[in-house]
DNA sequence: AACACCTCCAACCGCAGTAAT
DNA sequence: GATTACTGCGGTTGGAGGTGT
């Protein structure tokens, strides 16, 4: 109901506009003002149905329009708000002036999504993506039975995961089944089944060996996420804050040890206030956490912690993935995400 | 240089909500 | 209350320009 007829069957023009188009347009608004888009563009002398010259209008003409870049500050925001709002561009644009819902959605679309998509966060839900948590419980079922999954038989689902995430895990997977060789003693055959979950034993013994516990603490992790995901089958809509409750338990999550840093893609900051107008503090709570819930959590190091120097005795494997200079220089929160220390030995291009 | 492929963004489309009659 | 007109919104498309081969 309501729909005015489409603009090419009264003979009107589409496609995008001319100077002279925009200069009408302009001319009349400054003249006459907005509104009445039906009977606009016959009165401006457009060839153009008046949704066309609204949306030209909203969208490109008006004066208080920011055209440009969008910084980091505005990114961050938008991100905020999506976590909360969801696809409400109109709403997000009115907490970014000279932003349009439209240049928003683009944006979104175009750059911010994809660069969740590599953090291995769902843009949609903003939370792990649930592909790489079943590949969370293949690696965790695999540490306890290497005889089921060697590395290779990860090689079939490279089409599915990120390849550097999976080249990571099948060299830790083969670090892994070589430690279980080494140091299948009995004392450490009952230490591995009984101290899997304890925090001391854990840190401890990644003290030890910085190969098999990170991926322990990550398939841990996300084997909890994908646990919850399954017996709360709400958990989609209400997630829990599982990183919390697996610091408490676990303690691996330690800043000062820097072994298990909690991500920071930029949502501590001013405009944390916005979101707190938005919803109530559970929710934006949650929107912290969700975004800190990177699976790959214990694979990942701070800059501080990931000192590298062009001598040093680990490599630093930065998933550039093809993106030019300026958009890893603005990835604010993906610059620590996807930097992966790897272990002196480990062949992570091994698997080709 | 030519072609294919990719990215980005302005513009379009259709639906829904609301005001006017 | 029913119908019509208008506006706003979100999803999608198409083409220009950029990049790779």
């Amino acid at each position: 109901m309501g729909n005015p007829p489409c603009c090419d069957k009264n003979g009107l023009k589409k496609g995008p506009w001319t100077a002279e188009e925009d200069q009408k347009l302009i001319d009349y608004i400054q003249k006459h003002g907005h509104g009445r888009w039906r009977t606009l563009p016959k009165n401006a002398g457009l060839k153009r149905c008046g949704k066309s010259c609204r949306l030209r209008w909203t969208n490109y003409l008006r004066p208080d329009i920011k055209r440009g870049k969008f910084s980091i500050e505005e990114e961050e925001t938008i991100i905020q708000l999506h976590s909360v709002l969801g696809n409400k561009w109109s709403v997000i644009a009115a907490r970014l002036p000279g932003r349009t819902d439209n240049e928003i959605k683009n944006y979104w679309n175009t750059r911010i999504k994809k660069k969740l998509l590599r953090m291995g966060i769902d843009p949609v839900t903003h939370s792990p993506r649930l592909d790489l948590l079943e590949l969370s419980s293949l690696l965790s079922s695999s540490l306890y039975n290497s005889s089921q999954l060697n590395p290779s038989g990860l090689h079939g689902i490279g089409s599915i995961f990120n390849p550097n995430f999976l080249n990571l895990a099948t060299a830790l997977l083969s670090s892994q089944n070589k430690n279980l060789e080494i140091s299948n003693t009995p004392e450490n055959v009952q230490q591995n089944q009984t101290g899997n979950f304890q925090c001391q034993n854990q840190y401890e013994s990644y003290q030890g060996n910085q190969v098999q516990n990170p991926i322990q603490a990550c398939t841990q992790l996300l084997q909890a996420n994908l646990n919850h995901v399954s017996t709360n089958p709400t958990s989609l809509n209400t997630p829990p804050n599982l990183w919390q409750e697996y610091d408490r338990e676990n303690i691996i999550v330690s800043n000062s040890k820097g072994f298990f840093p909690m991500q920071n893609y930029g949502y501590h900051d001013s405009n944390q206030s916005i979101i707190n107008s938005l919803a109530d503090q559970n929710q934006a709570c949650f929107s912290e956490n969700i975004i800190n819930m990177s699976p790959f959590g214990s694979l990942l190091s701070t800059p501080s912690s990931s000192s590298t120097p062009l001598n040093s005795s680990s490599t630093t494997y930065v998933n550039n993935n093809g993106r030019n200079t300026e958009d890893i220089e603005r990835d604010s929160y993906c610059r620590n995400t996807l930097m992966f220390d790897v272990p002196n030995g480990l062949n992570v291009n091994g698997c080709a």
